[in-house]
DNA sequence: CATTTATAGTTGCGTAGCTAACCATATTAC
DNA sequence: GTAATATGGTTAGCTACGCAACTATAAATG
């Protein structure tokens, strides 16, 4: 009925999505919000909340919920930001720094299935285009 | 950093489509979810909740708690089914078929314009490799 | 330097989505 | 024809997301 809608195929394709990651990052006890979070705090330390949810697109709010999810589970740390009060730096912990590579390779993994799934060059001509969109959007 | 991620690219793109949406809706009272439920419901009335919900591809309690919101605005009824008395056949109200061709409108709208944005070409070749990623992982 | 404005973060509130567990009714199997 | 299974719908409980409104601090402006 909605074949060629952008919102209706856009939406759905999100929720398959999330349900494939959401299974890969099941055995680390994490959602797929919270892991791709992590992984940005991880490879990239010291951060403020603001760049972070700039980054990952995401309103602050959700960053402030999604990162107070991580501190509770061990795995991230705000520290206070030198020569301002306002913001947190925010640091990944060491149990986060241990995970982190079987993080990305299951990942990676979820990715590589994928594209064999539906071909490498679809993939990569989907994620280009709705990139496209993205930013045009944005 | 997740510039290839599928996963990524893919709810991005979800969330910033909704917002299109939501604001072309919003004149209607109605959320993206809401109006594109209701439009269903009006291209085919009478069909079941467990169908609307199979069309949509969202699960069903979601579509029950759409369908109870669309029902509070008096927009779709619930009337039962002739021949299996455990399921719903839902029906747009008057109020709903007053407003659909403004509603089916207002959707064109906002595709066309996103159309001239992004090219028109662009916009379709995204919308069809979504829809085969979508149909693939389904 | 005091006031205004901007920025980082949080809280409150609402929507949409899922899974799991539950009713009630239909269907199937024996 | 009764028991087991399947199906449609709802409820409960959780996550993620956004916007609006708030606090606190910093920066800009006069």
């Amino acid at each position: 009925m909605f074949d060629h809608c952008l919102y209706f195929n856009t939406t759905a394709l999100a929720r398959v999505v999330e349900r494939e990651w959401a299974a890969a990052f099941k055995p680390f006890g994490l959602t797929p919000p919270q892991g791709f979070l992590l992984r940005l705090v991880v490879a990239q330390p010291g951060l403020s909340q603001h760049e972070l949810a700039t980054q990952l697109t995401i309103a602050r709010p959700t960053a402030t919920r999604l990162l107070d999810g991580l501190q509770n589970l061990g795995l991230i740390e705000r520290r206070e930001a030198p020569f301002d009060a306002r913001h947190w730096a925010v640091f990944p912990t060491q149990a986060a720094e241990d995970i982190h590579a079987e993080l990305n390779a299951a990942s990676g993994e979820v990715t590589r299935r994928i594209q064999r799934q539906i071909g490498k060059e679809n993939f990569n001509d989907t994620v280009k285009n709705v990139r496209s969109v993205c930013a045009a959007l944005k």
